[in-house]
DNA sequence: ACGTTGTTTTGAGTGACTCAAAACAACTGG
DNA sequence: CCAGTTGTTTTGAGTCACTCAAAACAACGT
């Protein structure tokens, strides 16, 4: 849908990056706005509907290249390969189902962001917290109860 | 030192777990113990000085078994092998250097533990909160400095 | 000391990437 | 609008950090 509603965003985005407007680059980060949280093998399966042929080495490329110009986000759960998310900016949080892998986007934790500050740094001059939640969703819930 | 120091408290945390005691177990006891926050690789690097021909694989088997003990916890940051620490229990959280990977730990933030409460769940039973700090080591900040 | 059962070793195999060279396509400037 | 330059994508190989499985071995209970 939204690569048809607003190609142009997505392209716009790109070039202000600095980099080069390409199919492959159009093809994943519409991909990952409609589904956030995919590895790069879902990532390159959603992108190859679109553009049989598309090499999983591109969608590597690609989801690196957008990642470092900030248009996409990558997060790495323990026990995960990498995921990427396209809402990126603000620091927000995630919950990881420990049954299922499902992830969801939780926003800061008590109070307003930067919503945590450690209690002894160790020395280290922090820039960021990242914070990972662990539960069970609402899915596993239930069938756990069923 | 802590080998020679207090040799039967490892073995009778091992015992405890209902684990056999053995000679590849308490060495791993022993190096994590004494420098927290190592991989496999480092871990079996130390074994090795005590008890030359030790596999990576048994530094795996053993790593996993005092893990899933209680006896161990694993922390996995990102981009970085699974690292060992023998503080376990209580749940604290870590800075990693984004320079040198250097870890350390760091107790609960704002607050006392559960020191984080998701201001939306995602409709996830949550049970743990994981945080991940990064910035820079004492030394690095030196480095960039000078 | 013996047997049972859990460990360690040996060796192979996998997932998730990264690296590099060659083929190719976007943008720039003419 | 066409060529050149430079950045991308493809192809193919290679690596790291593990995991899996079978066989050799050692710890503990009797």
């Amino acid at each position: 849908m939204s690569a048809e509603t607003r190609p142009d965003d997505a392209a716009a985005r790109i070039r202000g990056a600095g980099l080069k407007v390409t199919a492959p680059r159009l093809a994943v980060l519409d991909a990952v706005a409609d589904h956030g949280h995919l590895d790069a093998d879902a990532v390159h399966a959603r992108v190859a509907e679109a553009l049989p042929g598309t090499s999983l080495q591109s969608v590597y490329n690609v989801l690196g290249a957008l990642t470092d110009a900030g248009l996409l986000r990558r997060i790495e759960p323990a026990a995960s390969p990498a995921l990427y998310e396209s809402r990126t900016g603000d620091n927000h949080h995630h919950v990881v189902c420990t049954r299922c892998r499902a992830v969801a986007d939780v926003n800061c934790v008590v109070g307003e962001p930067p919503c945590l500050a450690p209690s002894d740094g160790a020395g280290f001059a922090i820039h960021t917290a990242e914070v990972t939640f662990w539960g069970l969703c609402a899915d596993c819930q239930r069938e756990l109860a069923g």
